[in-house]
DNA sequence: GGAGGAACCTACGCCGGAGTAAGATGGGGG
DNA sequence: CCCCCATCTTACTCCGGCGTAGGTTCCTCC
């Protein structure tokens, strides 16, 4: 661990464009291991193998350059969750694929994730809109298919969202966290039967369960 | 809001134990409301009516007590979902009193929830070791559970139970924040019921599953 | 080939906030 | 009645880390 990424000749110039990619990627590395307030600009600095005030050249601060990278990743995930949706027509496949979503999600970018689902700056107010607002949005997503084939109600319809995403997002999080007790197929298949299982039919059995 | 909480007096001498409780009480509130990084031990001390000084007088430092808190409100999760596990012999009932168990955690005690949910902490190591090591003792319990009813696997059983802790702490915070849309009752039955339907029965329609 | 500007550097200002020294105060036991 | 210790206070020190002033190098284009 600890790969320097790109602290590559610490005498490079680099055209202006180039180096903000750069930058950019140092400074998700830091800011995933260390977290916002943990995270230096020094030390993002050092790790684009450059000296600070080239960061102010291209960001005006330390929370413009976290919230870039938030932003970012944030649109990635809601991507990744509406592709999934649209992946197939048969609900119990697209359940599967919105699990995978997460899972690959999580898997990816150099735990990215981080970022997005454990930010230890959610209070300041612009992350935590930031990071409710990738929330709503992929609840949203799930919410819609829920209501289009089932006579569910608009808002219990949301707050099952809500639960499932809320399942996805943690389960992928422990998976990755617990690397090799579980593969990556078996843990998304598992989920999603449960989440599938919970769902699926929903109207047709309600009546009967109503009466306990 | 904004209590002042007890800067009654400034004058006021307290019993030393006494003055501890009142401390840590000043303390929750700061914490729950600006997090560890934005609360500064000058204002927990002001809320206390009593100066920084003798805050260093009950604990060595920020962090520990900011640890003493969030020790003290995990066991509070884990007993109440003891509590709830322990209250039927009926898995139905279960799965509703453990999702109730939640929802009061959520609602209960000045939010203090967010120390154990939300903390801006978890880069520290001891914190993010508690933090998981709580939600590990939530799941644990369900799980034990889920093995007991069913013919399902130990490694499934965990990661089941982990998706199950996921989605009702999920949905507890999402209904606190969104407090009236729907009243507490409703949502705890929801989604308790969407938990009961993904795991009831699990081994019975397991093979016809297994089909696709 | 030499201006000019873009990219980069060293070295510092400065501020918030954790933790501390040294002294004031007040009430219970001798 | 007065001493003593526990309680509490004011008023600092110190440090990490963000952001910046001012100067330097190197490439480009005329």
């Amino acid at each position: 661990m600890t790969a320097p990424s790109d602290a590559r000749a610490r005498g490079t110039r680099l055209p202006r464009v180039r180096r903000r990619r750069q930058l950019l990627a140092a400074a998700q590395e830091v800011f995933v291991a260390r977290g916002y307030h943990a995270a230096a600009m020094d030390e993002i600095a050092d790790r684009a193998g450059v000296s600070k005030p080239v960061l102010y050249q291209h960001f005006p601060g330390k929370l413009e350059l976290y919230l870039a990278l938030l932003e970012e990743h944030s649109e990635v995930l809601v991507e990744k969750q509406r592709e999934a949706l649209e992946s197939t027509d048969d609900n119990r496949q697209r359940v599967i694929a919105s699990f995978r979503a997460y899972f690959d999600f999580v898997a990816g970018d150099g735990e990215a994730f981080r970022l997005v689902f454990e930010s230890d700056l959610r209070n300041l107010p612009a992350v935590r809109e930031k990071s409710e607002e990738t929330f709503q949005r992929c609840a949203e997503l799930i919410g819609a298919v829920i209501r289009q084939d089932t006579s569910i109600s608009d808002e219990e319809a949301h707050l099952l969202s809500i639960g499932l995403v809320g399942m996805a997002e943690t389960s992928a999080r422990y998976w990755l966290n617990n690397h090799g007790s579980v593969p990556k197929g078996a843990a998304e298949q598992l989920v999603a039967r449960l989440a599938w299982r919970g769902i699926s039919g929903w109207d047709l059995h309600r009546a009967a369960e109503e009466q306990d």
